[in-house]
RNA sequence: GGCCCGUUGGUCAAGCGGUUAAGACACGGCCCUUUCACGGCUGUAACGCGGGUUCGAGUCCCGCACGGGUCACCA
């Protein structure tokens, strides 16, 4: 049996989109699920766009989503180089063997006189495409385009009236017809291969086995399977997998929000949420099953189970499987992913004391029922910390007026300065007693409590909140919001 | 515009000729909780349209409409 030999092949000209990884997942499930491996090939042709930085993001990237792939160009592997402009030597070898056999010719046209061709074809209707006039160039015509300075690309020979078939693992059958191709560019002016050749001459001596990328190359195909024929490679199997829209079901772009994966990374979300998300994005499986680790994805994978329509990015379910992640960490994991964010809003200082780091995991046992992503913990944090609070509304006032609420305070006040140091664990105990000794009603007590402490009549729960504000705070803020009440407390 | 792909609730998505058309997110209600959140229960809500084929069609075929992709010396 044949090796299952899948590739992510992005090209450097930015972070990794949302998109890519969702292909570059797809890849990696189906080869895990296969038994097979990942290759990862860096496709650079386009020197303009292409920066080193771009590459390291892509791979930082996979490794944070805990895609990792067999064979790239950070870690070699029998068929490479992994980088297309370090296999110029190969494309350039093949391209002289098309050129040979006739299958490719020198084209030295212009970017003006290619515009007046299609210009041409349009206006009898037809397809606009390039004409073939540099098909039959003789010696000297080509001597004298070159003593004029011009670079010529190579083009492919497009056979005439030549049906091809793509067998589509997501898509079934799809047909094109060669003449709705014109001859392309295979080698640009600079010398270097462009997509369309550089792809089918990587995938086919890479031993690629399964093309998997997204529905954009479905089109691009039947040129590539040309090349296959005319390089004489044996073809691989090929699946189409649909598109990420934005809301509006346009193609997933900046307006939609986030796009790249580092942007994921930075707002605070988990990458097993993330890879969670992008795998029931076109994936389902089988059963009611939602909430699957990458590792349980990979035991139900397969691509007779990929959609063929494409999917809006639902950012709601997103923050909710963010959050069942980060209800299912550890108080220590949420505390370190709460941290930075921390850091970042002035809260803790940048080398954390023991101290702020108690109050830091405090704060992450309080809040981790709360959170959607990390990011979010700095929304909460205004009633956590600060000296200035304002009571938020006129029904929080009047409860504070409440005649009982002098004598509530007075015994926390007293419970607590008994206590020397504050821990959850002690606090419920003491709110309770306060009940019992006024004799008054759950609501009567706590809730005056949480409006003095915070000015709030929502929040985490008293027993995390009295902690983390610490004696000192306390003291200041029942003073301030039973000023701002208007009553007099011992 | 040509070619290609797609079309089940607002969103994701089961369904592969006979189902009361799953489930999840979001939204509403109820419960839990002396707050909120979490959790539990529950409700509203879908087969784009028109023709066939068939005893029977969301499921198969053909049109149309709509959405998307592609027609680069970008990938």
């Amino acid at each position: 049996m044949q090796e299952i030999r899948v590739r992510f092949a992005p090209s450097p000209t930015g972070p990794l989109h949302i998109g890519g990884a969702r292909s570059a997942l797809f890849n990696y499930l189906f080869a895990k699920a296969n038994g097979g491996k990942l290759i990862l090939r860096v496709e650079d042709t386009d020197i303009e766009r292409s920066s080193k930085e771009s590459e390291e993001n892509i791979m930082e990237s996979l490794r944070w989503l805990g895609i990792d792939w067999d064979e790239g160009p950070d870690k070699g592997g029998p068929y490479g180089p992994y980088r297309q402009t370090e296999r110029l030597s190969i494309y350039h070898g093949l391209t002289n063997k098309l050129l040979s056999e006739g299958k490719a010719y020198y084209c030295y046209c212009t970017e003006e006189e290619l515009e007046a061709q299609r210009q041409a074809f349009s206006e009898k209707g037809e397809l606009p495409r390039y004409n073939g006039q540099c098909y039959n160039l003789t010696s000297q015509e080509k001597e004298t385009y070159e003593s004029k300075g011009r670079k010529p690309v190579v083009r492919f020979h497009v056979p005439v009236n030549k049906e091809i078939v793509i067998n589509d693992l997501v898509r079934g059958d799809v047909v094109f017809e060669s003449d709705g191709i014109g001859d392309y560019v295979i080698v640009k002016s600079d010398g270097l291969p462009t997509y369309n050749y550089a792809v089918v001459v990587d995938d086919a001596l890479m031993r690629i086995s399964h093309v998997i990328r997204a529905e954009e190359h479905l089109s691009n195909t039947p040129r590539q399977i040309l090349l296959y024929e005319a390089l004489g490679f044996s073809l691989p199997y090929f699946a189409h997998i649909s598109l990420i829209l934005g809301k509006d079901r346009s193609k997933m772009s900046k307006r939609h929000g986030a796009t790249s994966v580092v942007q994921y990374s930075e707002l605070g979300y988990l990458p097993e949420a993330v890879v969670n998300f992008l795998a029931l994005l076109g994936w389902s499986p089988g059963g009611e099953e939602e909430i699957m680790s990458i590792k349980r994805i990979t035991e139900q994978f397969s691509l007779d189970r990929v959609a063929k329509s494409p999917a809006v990015f639902d950012m709601d379910k997103l923050r909710w499987i963010n959050g069942i992640y980060i209800r299912q960490s550890s108080k220590e994991k949420v505390a370190e992913m709460i941290l930075p964010f921390l850091m970042k809003a002035g809260l803790v200082s940048d080398n954390l004391s023991s101290q702020e780091k108690k109050w830091v995991e405090l704060i992450s046992v309080a809040l981790q029922e709360h959170l959607a992503t990390a990011s979010e913990i700095v929304e909460h944090m205004d009633i956590l910390v600060g000296e200035d609070i304002i009571i938020e509304s006129q029904e929080a006032m009047a409860i504070l007026q409440d005649d009982t609420f002098p004598s509530v305070i007075q015994l926390f006040k007293e419970k607590l300065a008994a206590l020397r140091v504050l821990n959850p664990e002690d606090i419920k105990p003491l709110l309770k007693e306060i009940t019992k000794e006024l004799k008054l009603g759950g609501k009567q007590v706590y809730m005056p409590i949480r409006i003095s402490l915070t000015g709030r009549m929502h929040g985490p729960e008293l027993n995390y909140i009295i902690p983390i504000l610490g004696k000192e705070l306390i003291k200041i803020r029942i003073e301030s919001t039973a000023k701002q009440a208007g009553i007099n407390i011992v």
